[in-house]
DNA sequence: GATGCGGCTGTTAGCGGTAACATAACAGAT
DNA sequence: ATCTGTTATGTTACCGCTAACAGCCGCATC
């Protein structure tokens, strides 16, 4: 099962062997590399052979000592596996890739000392700038992040205040206005079924602005349920089942997000429960999986594309007016209606 | 919006800043700060309290070069977005985790050009290891593979010659455990439905030992259907929509993968198409998501938690018997006949 | 023919750490 | 008192590359 460990003899290359190989200095082979500088074409050809017959491949720990140059930027995320940044990833990506900047991700699971450690870890590396997700970090994050000397963009969220930039929506204010949106629709008796969420202080912060707008409306909360962990969609089956058996009167159930509300949409619709006449359903991303659902989720977007496009517009120096710090730029998300909120 | 931007006058700390604000040697700080060597109570006090003041964080750009280490593991991956390597990477980090090397992913879009540039980028880091995803690259990313130096991992499939090491299932041989149980199970006008697959050889396989199969049952496809892009659950629906229609006396749906299988099973259940009765279906990868649809689909895990953990043992140099390379190790999926295939 | 200048190439001196090898101080053994 | 060994610290020489500057050549200019 085991082929035998060849020893490898061969030191890695380096700019040396590519300068021996093809009859010019180190400083020669290193310009051509980098298409920097003034370099004939005969020579130029002669190191490319040389560099791609030795199979040469640049030390960037070298390179990067030497500039002071890294083109590396942190990415800071709570998690990999909730839909919701794969697409910011896809946002940073698109726009890095022609700067030269090469994203590099850490996640933290939600745990603050899991972040200060992915942020020392990233700072050790000296990297062209950071973006990270909320912003609510330990104090000494803070303090490396405000010491840093490049670019931090804080994103998803802005309610609060950034150590530098910010890219996000308000989830306060998304939380009001879907609750708005229910309440203008009729429903009196609402739930609110989410995360168990010390450390998600989004979904805290939009619990706490649909809060706000019920009482506004002089309402408050008819139930409230809360799961970690699992298959979220059979979360969400599981916690509306409790929901509606512990609180038959309920008419509306918010979900923190769109993942469990699919699972409770699944389950009052094999319930043959009315939705959205009986009861209505709201969640919160605008995940593409709802696509392909019977019925379409009422939900909010969070912009997400947008939002990892602009950090890296940020970082990568390509905001007008060559904005590198302290911009804080607030994008509204669109509120769907979907199928599971009657008209009011 | 902006706040000024204070120009920062501090030069980045060093060692020696510490070393000063410490009053011993450069040397000496850096054995504090590593923990390596013999350094007094008294000193490595005075030296920590003088880091920790002036916030000082470590160039492991200048200490990977000086060292010739590197705490770095590389990553390639074709995707973020489809659930399948969010739990590979949680494997991986699991048995990295306190190794002390550390995760840096890369993602290819199932481009073997972009993934040749990835693993041209990652190996310019110079990493400790490289765990990549499939056996299929081009000839020059096989070339540098090759070269590299270190341990190289294979994961997913092992159906092919690795470059180093490989762990994975045998797609082919996945392919062909569930044509037997289904042609077992008295089906016997059966379709496909799955991705456009230029590049994505795994689902390729598994298609091939499918066939494979059914040949040898006698059988052939009665019909296939491809999507690229956009929503899977979505695309389910429609594929298995489209076949239906157009081979109504189809009695079997595989799908490639589990979330395009759970869109065809929502579908069917909301058409009162009998599951399993009329048709049956079958999907791949064993994904959290089934778990809350109203029906468990037919499925076949893919091991992904071990192929992570186990490629990450051995980048680490925690295989039993301290091998590092040339190991092939070949999981087994179980397959989970779940509420969708008759029993037979 | 001296001068200037742009194109091309080479030389030198680090970048900020760490390995490897001194060195110093002091304890206990002889 | 000398030797040995251990512990704690410092010194030196790089790691592989690039910034900055220096040199050289040929050609147009005055």
């Amino acid at each position: 099962m085991t082929k035998p460990v060849v020893p490898d003899f061969r030191r890695t290359l380096t700019l040396r062997d590519v300068s021996e190989a093809s009859g010019v200095s180190e400083m020669t082979v290193s310009r051509v590399l980098r298409n920097r500088g003034d370099v004939s074409d005969s020579t130029r050809e002669r190191v490319l052979e040389a560099a791609r017959r030795l199979g040469y491949v640049p030390n960037k720990i070298a390179g990067a000592l030497a500039s002071q140059r890294v083109n590396l930027v942190g990415v800071i995320i709570p998690s990999l596996s909730n839909m919701v940044f794969p697409e910011v990833m896809t946002g940073i990506s698109d726009v890095l890739e022609d700067t030269g900047l090469q994203p590099v991700v850490g996640v933290t699971n939600y745990l603050p000392e899991r972040e200060e450690a992915v942020i020392y870890e990233m700072l050790s590396w000296r990297p062209s700038g950071l973006i990270l997700a909320g912003l609510e970090h330990s104090e000494a994050s803070q303090a490396m992040l405000a010491q840093a000397g490049v670019p931090v963009v804080e994103i998803m969220d802005i309610d609060g205040t950034p150590v530098d930039s910010a890219v996000g929506i308000s989830h306060r204010r998304a939380g009001r206005q879907m609750a708005e949106e229910i309440v203008a629709a009729g429903y009196r008796r609402i739930a609110f079924l989410g995360t168990q969420m010390p450390n998600d202080h989004r979904a805290k912060k939009r619990l706490a602005g649909f809060e706000e707008a019920l009482a506004r409306a002089g309402l408050t909360l008819a139930d409230r349920e809360f799961y970690s962990g699992g298959s979220a969609l059979l979360k969400g089956r599981e916690m509306t089942e409790a929901v509606l058996k512990r609180s038959p009167d309920v008419d509306f159930l918010y979900y923190s997000n769109d993942m469990i509300g699919a699972g409770g949409l699944l389950y009052c619709l094999a319930e043959g429960i009315d939705v959205p006449g009986r009861v209505g359903l709201a969640g919160f991303n605008g995940v593409e999986l709802l696509d392909g659902l019977p019925r379409r989720l009422a939900t909010m977007d969070a912009c997400r594309l947008d939002i990892g496009r602009l950090a890296a517009e940020i970082i990568a120096g390509k905001r007008p007016d060559g904005i590198v710090s302290g911009e804080i730029i607030e994008l509204s998300p669109t509120l769907q209606r979907g199928d599971t909120i009657r008209n009011g």
